[in-house]
DNA sequence: GTGGTCTAGACCACG
DNA sequence: GTGGTCTAGACCACA
């Protein structure tokens, strides 16, 4: 369900986060759903259990999911998002990304196209 | 001319390497050009100038820039890269993510959209 | 400067939150004040540094400290609460325990006297 | 009769064992008084029966209660412990107590500065 | 079996 | 030298 890539040079911990936060937004992570075990999760994606751990306990603080001792990690009932607008928007991506790589662009040249575009155009700063 | 975020969990360093790589592929930096100097790009972006000195050094091994000793760094002639894609595809991307948050959706969501999109038809895998 | 036991059954980075809490509180450390290095303070109180370190991490993530990326912890800024109040109520915290103690009750009946009058009194529930 | 807090970080078998031998030493349970059935007390408390269980077997275990099979759980005739002093204790608590609430200070606050206390003038080490 | 704490020790990023 | 990530593996608390 979840792909991690250990030499990317982001944390992984931190990868396993965003694809948490982007399958909840998504929708295929629905709210009071449970997570995969720590450990069992640690198996599949060939990382430490400490690592998951790391990454579920961050997602706690974070609200978007609730721990609970001896029965498991579940998707909280306050992850409201944006569902729609990112279901409906993965259309555009999904397009926009198969023209760039049919004009060979690879991985690192699309994330940097769009990382420039957001940093260009964004008010925002880039966050933890 | 370059935006450093320390807090989003991706090393600085890379941050920068990532960028100069795209100014080089979007042809704001051409061959030959001078890169700011270490010190002075390290006070800009308030970062230790040893963090842009790591920087500089990843980037000449990997072909991007010269280092002259005492001169400054320059972009490498060799610099090959789809330049004519990579401008070509800005304004897709523009298009794109500006579509993007029009509905709402914020950086990170953006991020989450494009990396899922990279992940799923990739057959590459991202490296450092 | 502080103690822990590992024998208490409360998790030893509790403790040290705790104790570092009431430092702050008691105005033995003051905003912008320099934590103890996670390794020095584990050497000191013979635990692992990834103790402290978590430890460290959820005072962060409480805006307790702030965590500097190799330049070290900083006590808040930010924190406020009522250092007069505190330092005032250890006066009769002290008389209240020394009598306690001359009338031969040990630490656990002591703790279990004062536990129990918060819990009678307290509106509050525990909290972590 | 007995309040657990779940999220507390102290083991919730070590928070029941200390309110009954609270209550056992204030009087409230005396010698040869029946404990509430484990699975009732589990109900009350919103537990596991097995928690309750082994809170239940390391107080037989430490003389504290005698568990008769198919009878049930009662305080033990040889608890000895001295009573009158925590009976006594319990007013200057209480008034002690209500000053540091009075002046504004929260559970947190109050626990601190009597743990404090404790450590600072303890020949005794915090035990299991 | 699930989450949680702790240890020991390696290697990386930043100042 | 300081914080941060990751691994490997033990033992505990709770359901």
């Amino acid at each position: 369900m979840f792909r991690i890539n250990p030499q990317s040079g982001v944390p992984m911990y931190l990868q396993l986060i965003e694809q948490v936060r982007h399958a909840i937004e998504a929708g295929a992570l629905r709210p009071g759903d449970q997570l995969p075990g720590m450990r069992r999760l640690a198996e599949q994606l060939v990382m430490n259990p400490n690592t998951v751990a790391k990454a579920y306990r961050e997602m706690e603080h974070a609200g978007l999911i609730a721990l609970r001792h001896g029965a498991g990690a579940f998707v909280a009932e306050t992850t409201a998002g944006n569902r729609r607008a990112v279901r409906e928007g993965r259309a555009s991506v999904k397009r926009t990304v198969a023209a760039l790589r049919a004009q060979g662009l690879d991985d690192g040249a699309i994330r940097r196209l769009f990382e420039s575009e957001l940093a260009e155009t964004g008010g925002e700063v880039r966050r933890k």
